[in-house]
DNA sequence: ATCGCTCGGGTTTTT
DNA sequence: CCCGAGCGAT
């Protein structure tokens, strides 16, 4: 064994022992526990590359499964960096991204048609809500989010409709219920040619399993499969992954000697599971050795990103989930700075607290696109925006509301779908009446039950309006939609191949010849404008589509988008912060990170406290947002809260209490934030002079609003175009009076940087902040 | 059929 | 606070 030629390679180059053992382990299993930031997507990659290099796998023979597709994607720069077009032909992607592709080309193999659409939550529910509302299940307590949520945890487990059915209770009427629903909701979706995400594992397991001719195929093709994140994985995926590490059955005898299973690596930290709501089962990792006879466990916990006080924060903190295998971070590089501390009196205190420092960040050099804001909740998100707009710093919102959820991208979306599958009737007739065609509830009703009878779907309905008596504005226009969606159709048929006849095209003749987009911009509301320019940005999204993807027809599109994460679309090279959840940040890091609203009730969040494991899935999920940092940890609360509408008195996050004091450094601790007259925090220094504040004033009737008389407002003006110079004295409603010093940028963009007198140096958005010129 | 109003309910994280 | 559902007016 010649360890130096192996070592002297380039891909084993800079390595650990540990590391170089995970790369180099040939075997049927291989677990990798990867702490945070220890280097696991460098092991992965290289284990890969190796695996190529030696000609030990074809790339075609390699099955990568990530757990985003911004990870995918990463993954394959960084193999093909190392190994040049020889990555190509892989597969890299995520568990519901391969088993598309998987359904795609088996699909007609158990009635479905490959054209199928993907459901996404929100659509899942508008069905479940639909029949809930036909089965009046509300009167015996259903949900579409509870009903919702027991599906698609059925579904985890690989449990179908029928063999719920066999095990469920009939003396239970709640019961009987939702069998029923179960029922109906499986019937709407395979009508519809459909699949909802949970589907997407389950039935390629269902296939797996019913057509072992199919399976083998996959088990023969595949030699090599690499899961990372396993410890988020659920129990169909982890189904998944044993039919595919199955020995190929013997399927035509002496023809070829039996291929032996795939090889599977398997990377993940138990510490930084936080997906079970989801479905993620611990166990899958915790008793891979067991399931997996043989296997190879090498510990990664060397950590190569953050200070050495960061880790020992996280550690102490994860320390206190007990039933885990001890496991310890440690780097080389030294404490670093300590951590910061800082408790406002208000969200929007909070928040003034994060855009200050950022400031102060960015003066010292420092990137917007290396600092993060991360907290619990998107309602969260509100204070943060407000005041970092007026604070003049760019960031972006990862997630949250996203693009592909607003209204008029789904409605524009409907419309391919009905085009690429016109089973789709949720999709048909989402456009029935959109934009407004005279087609009420009453007609709509007429078309379905028309549907029923004659057996045939609803979208061929439309073609026989005629027959149905309806008044003949009504039947022009049913008539009308049906023949666009026909002409539509025949554009889209000559995919992909025919020049000039693309995705964006099919889109573009839709959105114009509906009259949708011609509503929009016709109409009085003036969010409708916005809402015209985010369906021009769908048209520009799938004319880059078809550009990456020249050979890429209508049914790829669809595909593409419904897989999009949340995560997949943060641009790293944006200058912007970065805004997002906890959730989010899971895989990511940052230079600094803001951890906000660390509080009792957001963090642990209230609705986890009656859970099982709920407490301490929080606990991981505050070690996976420390653990995200590199140079810079910022812990941030607010002592109140506002939250639908009114305020809350908010308490420290237990999880403080689990840091090392000495690794704090509090500028304003909570326990000074509550003692009266204690240390003032400088946003609330500005006016407290000789006004003792609420407080004070014996018997005073209660003034909730104005009890911390300084606390930064959520008040945004719009001062137009108010002129500013250097030298210009200001008033400001929370900072108070100031000079300015500055001012830069153009037109609705200018800031001005003000010296306050007692608030200290901020810089200002002019055309929002709360600031009045003074003589 | 459509619009605009009021009322009440729900509030975690997401591929 | 924000939403969707329900209802009455046009």
């Amino acid at each position: 064994m010649s360890t130096t030629v192996e070592t002297s390679s380039p891909l084993l180059e800079g390595l650990n022992p540990q590391q170089l053992e995970a790369v180099l382990y040939r075997g049927p299993a291989l677990l990798i526990v990867a702490g945070a930031g220890s280097g696991k997507t460098s092991v992965l990659t290289r284990r890969i590359a190796g695996l190529l290099e030696s000609r030990e796998a074809w790339p075609s023979q390699i099955l990568a499964i990530t757990f985003t597709n911004k990870a995918a994607s990463e993954m394959r720069d960084r193999v093909t960096r190392l190994v040049g077009r020889a990555a190509e032909g892989m597969w890299i992607s995520t568990f519901h991204s391969a088993c598309v592709r998987i359904l795609r080309r088996e699909a007609e193999q158990f009635g479905y048609s490959k054209n199928f659409t993907i459901y996404d939550s929100g659509d899942s529910r508008a069905l479940i809500k639909r029949i809930l509302k036909d089965l009046e299940a509300d009167v015996l307590g259903f949900t579409v989010s509870t009903a919702s949520a027991k599906i698609s945890k059925l579904k985890n487990e690989l449990t179908d409709v029928e063999t719920y059915a066999r095990q469920a209770n009939f003396q239970d009427p709640n019961e009987v219920m939702f069998v029923e629903i179960f029922r109906r909701y499986s019937r709407a979706l395979s009508s519809a040619n459909a699949f909802d995400f949970d589907d997407l594992i389950a039935q390629t397991v269902y296939l797996f399993r019913a057509f072992p001719h199919v399976a083998a195929l996959y088990q023969k093709r595949f030699r090599h499969i690499l899961v990372d994140e396993y410890q988020d994985t659920n129990h169909a995926q982890y189904a998944l992954i044993r039919e595919l590490t199955k020995e190929p059955a013997e399927l035509e005898p002496g023809l070829l000697a039996a291929t032996e299973a795939a090889s599977l690596t398997v990377v993940g930290d138990s510490d930084q599971s936080i997906y079970a709501f989801r479905g993620a089962d611990i166990r899958n990792i915790v008793e891979f050795e067991r399931d997996f006879a043989g296997a190879k466990v090498v510990l990664l916990e060397q950590n190569y990103r953050s200070t050495q006080n960061i880790l020992t924060a996280a550690n102490s903190v994860i320390s206190n989930n007990f039933d885990r295998k001890d496991k310890k971070l440690w780097t080389a590089d030294g404490d670093g700075e300590k951590i910061v501390g800082y408790t406002g009196y208000s969200g929007h205190d909070e928040a003034q607290f994060v855009a200050d420092e950022i400031a102060t960040l960015h003066e010292k050099g420092m990137a917007y696109h290396d600092i993060a804001v991360f907290y619990r909740t998107n309602s969260q998100t509100r204070a943060l925006e407000e005041i970092l707009i007026r604070s003049a710093v760019p960031y972006k919102i990862v997630g949250g509301t996203k693009f592909y959820e607003r209204a008029e991208i789904k409605d524009a979306m409907a419309y391919l779908i009905a085009v690429a599958n016109p089973a789709d009737t949720l999709a048909v007739r989402r456009i029935l009446n959109t934009p407004k065609r005279g087609i009420g509830p009453a007609t709509e009703t007429l078309l379905a039950t028309y549907a029923e009878k004659q057996e045939i779907t609803f979208r061929d309905s439309l073609r026989h309006a005629a027959e149905l008596g309806l008044g003949p504005k009504v039947t022009a226009a049913i008539t009308a939609l049906s023949d666009l969606l026909d002409e539509a159709t025949a554009v889209a048929a000559r995919l992909p191949t025919a020049p000039g006849d693309g995705v964006p095209e099919v889109l573009s003749l839709l959105i114009a010849q509906s009259g949708y987009l011609d509503a929009l911009r016709a109409s009085r509301d003036p969010q409708d404008e916005a809402r015209a320019e985010n369906v021009e940005e769908l048209v520009a999204v799938t004319k880059e589509f078809q550009r990456n993807n020249p050979e890429g027809a209508l049914v790829d599109f669809l595909t593409e988008v419904s897989l999009v994460a949340a995560v997949d679309d943060l641009d790293d090279s944006s200058g912007t912060v970065s805004l997002m959840t906890l959730h989010t940040a899971k895989g990511l890091e940052f230079e600094a990170v803001f951890l906000t609203g660390v509080e009792e009730d957001l963090l642990p969040h209230r609705m986890s406290a009656g859970e099982p494991g709920g407490p301490a899935e929080e606990r991981r999920l505050f070690y996976v947002g420390i653990t995200r940092a590199r140079k810079r940890l910022f812990l941030s609360l607010a002592m109140t809260r506002a939250q639908y509408g009114d305020v809350s008195v908010a308490m420290p996050s237990r999880y403080l209490q689990e840091i090392p004091a000495e690794l704090i450094d509090w500028r304003q601790s909570p326990g000074m934030a509550t003692s009266r007259g204690g240390t003032q925090p400088r946003a609330l220094n500005a006016r407290r002079d000789g006004y003792g504040g609420a407080y004070s004033v014996p018997n005073a009737p209660p003034k909730p609003k104005t009890e911390w008389a300084n606390r930064v407002t959520n008040q945004v003006r719009d001062n137009g175009d108010l002129m500013l110079q250097a030298g210009d004295r200001i008033r400001h409603t929370d900072f108070g009076d100031g000079r300015v010093s500055g001012v830069t940028g153009e037109g609705p963009k200018r800031i001005a940087e003000v010296q306050f007198d007692t608030a200290g140096r901020k810089r200002l958005l002019i055309k929002v902040a709360p600031i009045e010129k003074i003589g």
